[in-house]
DNA sequence: TGTTTATAACTAACCAGTTAGATAATCGGT
DNA sequence: ACCGATTATCTAACTGGTTAGTTATAAACA
């Protein structure tokens, strides 16, 4: 709400540290990616309206085009801090440190529980991938971002294999895929499988079950 | 096509067979339906345009409205020969004539060449999916058309492990989404896929790769 | 003063769905 | 067989509302 205080000119003591400022470009900036990750996750590329965007941010439409040039634009800023959030989350987790087997459990079940608690993010893809991934291709900071996850991989692949407990001769780009499909395509695709299989998908106790079936499917396949 | 010759009349003498006649409900009706497929999977629900539907299959707007009622309704017409062809495809393979780990693969295997053949059907339900199952819901012909599948699935699971070569204790639902998962997400993925591993996934010897291993895959889950 | 940030009103194109009516097939009665 | 009324299929032009993006202008800041 911010009741946009005008007063204007001296005035203004501003003894109150002014909870908010009248112009703030990174703020302003920051509601309206918040707002349209959010219509862009709820209705994809094509349904979004800017309108409802800006309406949401409280932003005017000028500023919009003003900070991102076109709704293109605005939406691939939104891919960007979405792969960079999934990025952050799943180098968080030290797996350096872990023996193969609970390092490669491990990255399956966060990289299934991103799905489970930023379910935008796999929509947001979903569109993406319906456009034939148009605009990661037309950003620079996408596509170099997710070779330490690859990477992270490889090692562990790498370990498990010297350490006698993985098969050799995987191929690291299937097995990633593979992670990422078996968790989030039960979540994108929840819709049709509830409505087929007239099964509740996402209660607590089904969701870890997913995850645990994910995982032992991924180690079952890796074991040597 | 069935030449619904008019005849009538007298005069026509109808010397050649009138490639084309002039009305022919079903055939309009399947027009439509053939451009409405492809174009809803360019573009998905949203991106759709009717206009371009009606462009493409030479039918008047009003012809179009007449058959299907709205462009939801024809969504959900679309979506019932794409389930129905789906269905047609895998219970076209006679599993029930093979071993148990045979059949699992086979399951597997069709089912990955069903994207790869008709990538329209994985861009249809993905947008499906992001619009939460609407019009599946609203069909009454989609809902009933998996059971045989999962039926199926159970089926080779019991003689499996009656046979000694599955576990015990596999949920069906689980398998099944992991069926679909591991070679759908594949393809309907690439296009991000393909930008960030910076690889080919399309090429006929990298989805012969993909569809052993998630063959593979599934098959090692379920060994005893 | 000049630059950045904000606002409202505008526009040109687009789009799902409608209206009003024409043209072709069908059928009942003769 | 033939006619006239009825129905099914087809067509073009239109409508009302929506949409991404723009323009013109003003206020806040350095």
């Amino acid at each position: 709400m911010a009741a946009s205080r005008s007063k204007a000119k001296a005035a203004e003591t501003e003894a109150a540290p002014a909870a908010e400022t009248k112009r703030d470009a990174a703020a302003t900036r920051e509601r309206i990616l918040v707002a349209a990750t959010q219509e862009f996750a709820d209705k994809g590329y094509d349904g979004a309206r800017v309108d409802e965007i800006i309406r949401v941010s409280q932003v005017n439409k000028n500023s919009l085009y003003h900070y991102f040039g076109s709704k293109e634009q605005l939406f691939t800023a939104v891919l960007e801090r979405v792969y960079e959030n999934i990025r952050a989350r799943q180098s968080d987790l030290s797996i350096r440190s872990m023996s193969p087997e609970e390092g490669m459990r491990t990255l399956v079940e966060f990289t299934a529980r991103i799905w489970e608690e930023v379910p935008e993010y796999n929509r947001l893809l979903a569109s993406e991938n319906l456009h034939e991934a148009r605009h990661v291709r037309q950003s620079e900071r996408i596509v170099p971002m997710y070779n330490p996850l690859l990477a992270t991989i490889c090692e562990l692949l790498k370990r498990g294999e010297e350490a006698g407990v993985f098969r050799g001769g995987i191929d690291p780009v299937d097995l990633y895929i593979s992670i990422t499909a078996l968790s989030a395509h039960y979540i994108s695709h929840r819709h049709t499988f509830e409505a087929i299989f007239k099964t509740e998908l996402m209660t607590p106790a089904r969701l870890e079950q997913r995850r645990r079936h994910a995982a032992d499917m991924i180690l079952r396949y890796l074991k040597a």
